[in-house]
DNA sequence: GTACATTTCAAACACCTGTTTAAATTTGTG
DNA sequence: CACAAATTTAAACAGGTGTTTGAAATGTAC
């Protein structure tokens, strides 16, 4: 029994850190189970397939993400008025940091495998996600919406999925560009501090003024 | 010598269909040169590896396109005093959709390209943009600096990647996006509209007042 | 029309992928 | 201890990958 755990677990950790690294897809099994020391067929044996393994990985911290998220909504949305965008933005940051708790390292590995999540398998997680904590999700979509009343719903949904793109491309390079950022600032980067800077701009960009660009598209597809 | 003309335009136009729909590792060459109906061997004679032809098919775009921003920032450049930053980031707009005149859809694919570039093969496309057309961007980096004259440089360095994360998560997964706005606000979608309502999100996104944030890190990490 | 260079083609190469099998081993339990 | 269930193991499977080969076909120039 605690040999079986050990089994699974050392997957789960061999897997979720080179997931992060190079993505679902340019990960091999090989290259899983020789670094947690298993057999190859372990995964297999005790997660049925490479997809229910990705799935497994994830699962490890949205259960308990979510779950933390779910009561930060519930509080919000008991709240006789609407709440200012930036405090329901900000509400991610303490549930985000304590995946800490789950794992060395939980919070930068779980944003990093969400990034290669929504970029690498596009269909197969989103809809995992989507039908697992749906209707967490929704709370939260909620809240925006009451505290930018003046946006109409479509604009709202591209503006939330650009917001999601920003944090999933960031987080998926997320070592390349704090690599950079030391070299040329030299100024340590770590992925609280990533946090906190993105922050402000997702609150920004989201309750951005409606614009009506300055050249018409019409009048740009016909040129001069 | 026609013949060949006509290869390597074959084996292009469905080299660069299939890599925006899948991505670049999910495309084999098999798929390539089945749908351009030509050998699979020619892939390797006329690019000399898939590689090369991934960096060939975006080169057809960004040869076109970064010559076209040289100019356009060329000229901001010029002005005496610094513009508004949402007329910076305006500047992309036309050559973009410019490039519909190269191919059928081009705008739509090269940007769907770029996201799969960035996001499936991290190091080796970045890489190559930057080697090859460094200098064209860095002074759209300079123009952004003109316009938000009050934002550190460091500051600066990550608003501009989140944007890019924005630019490419969207692209890469804007069939899904537009679908999904389709059919929940039954509004059509082209590339066209996404860029539109991008602009303002990515200004106010970039501009955005650096807030030090309502909950300081120390004080989460520590918890209560 | 012969000679040369370019291009196409089918076949094979060596390697990697996720998954399955059946035997060997370890483990928990009566 | 002995029996049975759970787990580990090495080996093979069927299929896919990018790339290379050498002969056949095509085009070009004298």
């Amino acid at each position: 029994m605690v040999a079986k755990q050990n089994t699974q677990q050392k997957i789960l950790d061999a897997a979720q850190s080179l997931f992060a690294e190079t993505g679902f897809n340019d990960t091999s099994l090989r290259q899983i189970t020789s670094l947690a020391e298993v057999n190859l067929a372990a995964v297999n044996y005790h997660f049925g397939s490479k997809k229910e393994l990705i799935q497994a990985v994830l699962q490890r911290y949205l259960r308990v993400l979510m779950a933390r998220l779910d009561q930060e909504f519930n509080n919000l949305l008991a709240a006789q008025q609407p709440n200012n965008l930036t405090q329901v933005l900000a509400v991610f940051v303490k549930p985000l940091l304590e995946l800490n708790s789950v794992n060395n390292n939980g919070t930068r590995i779980f944003l990093q495998l969400l990034g290669r999540g929504y970029t690498d398998v596009q269909g197969h997680l989103r809809w995992f996600i989507n039908y697992h904590y749906g209707r967490v999700l929704d709370k939260f979509v909620l809240l925006v919406q009451q505290s930018c009343p003046q946006l109409p719903a479509s604009e709202l949904f591209w503006r939330l999925h650009f917001s999601l793109g920003t944090i999933v491309f960031t987080m998926a390079s997320n070592e390349a560009l704090a690599e950079i950022a030391e070299a040329d600032f030299s100024e340590e980067v770590d992925i609280e501090g990533v946090i906190q800077r993105l922050l402000p701009y997702l609150a920004a960009g989201i309750a951005a003024p409606v614009f009506t660009c300055l050249q018409p598209a019409a009048q740009l597809r016909s040129g001069t």
